[in-house]
DNA sequence: ATGATAATGAAAACCATTTTCATTTAAAGG
DNA sequence: CCTTTAAATGAAAATGGTTTTCATTATCAT
């Protein structure tokens, strides 16, 4: 009963015509054993031991096949680098905290029932008002770690 | 007693011991005048009839020293471009709906109350929960605008 | 296994943004 | 005004993340 979506990310590719191969089973394996919100280049250089002869630019290009087909979802934070994380079911909608100082993320997923039905209400606020169809939304939260906290009341 | 606060982007350079130059006049005055959220080269091309002697370079250095004062503000929409807008007072706290196909940004600031309170509940919530110092949040709607939604159907 | 076609890697191109550096300009003091 | 001097500017080059090109390789339906 168990194990059943283990590597559903090969149906979609299947699906989609796409090719189940050697270097796409590489590059997402670190996704699923990883976590946590990688760029390319953290991808590259993780697989630089175990996967040498895996090239940037496979990288990349998996990484953009893989957002068109929903298997991982694609982060702006402001640092220069795209960043990519597996998306998992319905169930994983979270947001993100971004230390602005030394870019670490921190998740949050246990919204309050107020928080998901407000979203909601503002959301069928917005698209009868603006006439737009909105398929997502971002509530992320700017500012300092504890660790920069620290590091800045040292310095001064 | 009214037009206080013209050009009060001149004092917040001068209190720095920054210039107050031609350059630096009219590119804000693209701000003042044009309101959006135009991109460097959106400013450039702007200015390129009315001031074609304004290099790009400085249009970048003049964006980025307003965003250090506060006088704009940057934000990034996904689109490869970061873009600015001016940063009026307190009150002008608002939030984006953007569209994925054209870019167009509305803006959106009738919040509801609830929305205001939720907001900072849910930001206490975290500073404490997570040890953050939140400094800002960005609550942007992503999605087709009524135009790109429109195209879409016709051409199906 | 074979062949058609998609995927890959290296190198080059792309493109927004930043840096360098020689020249110009703002503004403080005379 | 005139001078002085550090800051600001513009052109060109550099940077750095990402994409494109193209010759080679691998996948997978037959
Ligand atoms: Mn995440
Ligand atoms: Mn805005
Ligand atoms: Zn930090
Ligand atoms: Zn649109």
């Amino acid at each position: 009963m168990r194990r059943k979506r283990i590597r559903n990310w090969e149906n979609r590719l299947r699906e989609e015509g796409y090719k189940i191969t050697s270097p796409r089973k590489t590059i997402l394996s670190v996704f699923e054993q990883l976590g946590g919100h990688p760029n390319a280049r953290e991808v590259f250089n993780d697989l630089s031991l175990r996967s040498p002869d895996i090239g940037l630019t496979t990288i990349y290009r998996t990484l953009e096949l893989c957002v068109r087909l929903g298997i991982l979802k694609k982060y702006d934070f402001g640092d220069g680098h795209s960043r990519y994380e597996i998306a998992n079911e319905k169930t994983d909608h979270h947001h993100h905290i971004i230390c602005e100082k030394c870019s670490k993320v921190i998740e949050y997923r246990d919204f309050l029932d107020e928080e998901t039905m407000l979203i909601k209400k503002i959301q069928n606020k917005l698209e009868r008002k603006y006439h737009f169809k909105i398929k997502q939304h971002a509530l992320d939260f700017y500012g300092l770690c504890k660790e920069c906290i620290d590091e800045k009341q040292g310095s001064e």
